[in-house]
DNA sequence: CATGAATGAGCGTTCATTCAT
DNA sequence: AATGAATGAACGCTCATTCAT
């Protein structure tokens, strides 16, 4: 026993060592380009030798995607927790931003990493990043979907194409986040989640009195 | 006279050879990432050796700004006409759009290449970019800012915070265009300039009977 | 007691790694210029890879820097430590000059170098060697001037114009040191310090019986 | 008849065209070393373009060679003339220093190539330099001997070795003609001849009353 | 003759990765 | 497990040289 206990201990420490390795990557990720983060970088960022890095990930690469990966984890787990949300459509979408922006709120830092990500993984066609990343991306489009279906079958939404609806809500939730991760200090991004919600809902258009 | 018309030809020719490396370097640009193209397979593209390139454009860097500056100014160009229609405030925004999406329907390629760049630019605080193409995507912004402050003097958009408007419409416009860009084959950008102004001035809610 | 034992056994040899490149180095500097040697030459000379003579010297022009600097230090101490000779001026002349001849005999690859680079340092105003080659290069000058004067307060030397003196005592040793380094081989420089002193007292002049 | 005038006239053209080609590449080489002056600066220089040094010289090289050969010629002429004078040993002596002193007055520029180039062409044992250059700087050698040899006949100068005498003349020489080409502004070189023939006769000994 | 666009070998430098300790 | 010295492939860039016009 003592010495599963031993093994465990272990074990735990090692899995923190490589969430430190994970978190000072991510770090550096966000300032600069993959190509501009050297592997010396990170390992000096963790106070760790070069080396060491790799026995913890089979390379650079590797280390990017498990970055990438549990970021992805993250954001899923929390939006679709938000989900579970009690009341109507239009409460859950509220919950749903809100999630989506808490989540950003605290890992502003990973909105460049996954933003350009993104924009590589689609446009090389899924060689670069592994199937696990791959999945969570689909899921989280996949969510989305759902969650307008959803505000559809209640008769909220509009009836034609959910697509569409998708790309606006996605489009804007980007663009606030966007704005809030570059931009000069603004209100918290959580304050913004109703602004959010109504402009998708009710557009633009001043409101008929 | 033939002289002048022999220079002039030879002006033009080097013209057209340094059009020929930019268009071939966009190509490249837009599938894999700034430090992921060497200037070797720029050359290659062309057809030209890689010294040749450095005759026309200082070194990489400049050569990849070139490109960002030249598509900017045709973007600006295209939206900044759309403005000029003789219409009112919808009509106009339904022109812009359309330019929008006409611009990203010819330079689909380009897109991948502004959309990181915007990124890396924001996120390095100018010190990549060139001051030209600063101005140029400052330039675009005011336009946007611009057009909503009219949308709101015809009274026709909400009088409540015109920035976050901005961030709805560039939202949805860069969502749109990005699933044209990187999604499966659909139907043409400009033919969903309808549905993005109708999105984005009423919004994802079912209108009222 | 082993591990600091070890500790500065690694770092002993660091040490000596980094003179071998330097010996490697001035070597080849010593037979080619200095653009005309590669640093793949020099690693190759040391039986190293290339990109380790980059964990030792920052870039080509600092290892340069360090051996003219290596050896200019070297030298100004013995000849330095020659001048505090018990005689009278004659006498510590002697010493000096046997010291600058006992030390490019020794160093004899060192000459071109250091030969080539007062030159340029001369030439391009000290914009190229660190202040340190600088200063190492200002001493030495200083020294002469020195002995210079001491030869005049004992009432050895002429009175007039001590930078005369200072550039015809340099100018002989140099060109022995020339045509020691260069010409076909000849008796050891250190034999010729007497011949050196002769000439530079009393001339090419037959003396008066 | 014509004809050949305008062949000759034609040949004087190209004649000092190369001439003009030469001068501009001095001019640049006694700035920099070989290696950082570009056939393209050489060609601005001059106001030719790169191409056309080729049809005059057939690589960078002779370029540099043929500058070295002429001004070596130019010199050894020079002090050749000066050797014809009517006087005794010492009245030669002094005109020969004349002539040096005068030349490289005249040609600053060009001391730091021949001094620079000397050296590589006897650390590679005449590898480099053509066959000419390396009888130049032989003849140069041989003049100094013949002087030396008839103030040792003459009864002026010392009996034992006379290439001691020369080195010692050399040394002097160039030591004067380093610090007024390096040195920060001086009284003009040749006006320092009397200087320099008094310290090679008389050695910087004060002298007996 | 003169041009200058094109070439391509070659250099300095970086950095992901390996491996002996 | 951790290190960090060593590697070597690869890249950006330069520049002497050629050649079609």
């Amino acid at each position: 026993m003592e010495t599963r206990f031993r093994v465990s201990r272990k074990a735990l420490e090692k899995e923190a060592r490589k969430q430190d390795i994970l978190d000072a990557a991510a770090r550096l990720f966000s300032q600069r380009d993959f190509h501009e983060v050297t592997v010396d970088q990170i390992a000096a960022e963790v106070g760790l030798s070069k080396g060491t890095v790799y026995l913890y990930f089979r390379n650079k690469d590797d280390l990017f995607h498990a970055i990438v990966v549990q970021k992805g984890q993250s954001l899923l787990r929390k939006t679709r927790e938000s989900l579970q949300c009690a009341g109507d459509f239009v409460d859950c979408l509220r919950e749903f931003v809100r999630a989506h922006c808490g989540f950003f709120e605290e890992n502003v830092t990973y909105f460049r990493i996954t933003h350009s990500e993104k924009t590589r993984m689609t446009a090389e066609g899924k060689h670069r990043l592994h199937d696990y990343a791959d999945q969570l991306f689909h899921a989280h489009l996949a969510m989305l979907m759902e969650l307008v279906e959803r505000g559809r079958s209640e008769g909220v939404l509009r009836e034609e194409g959910s697509l569409a609806l998708v790309k606006a809500l996605r489009g804007i939730l980007t663009a606030y986040v966007f704005h809030y991760a570059f931009g000069q200090s603004e209100t918290p991004l959580s304050e913004q989640a109703e602004e959010i919600v109504d402009l998708f809902l009710n557009g633009a258009k001043r409101q008929a009195p």
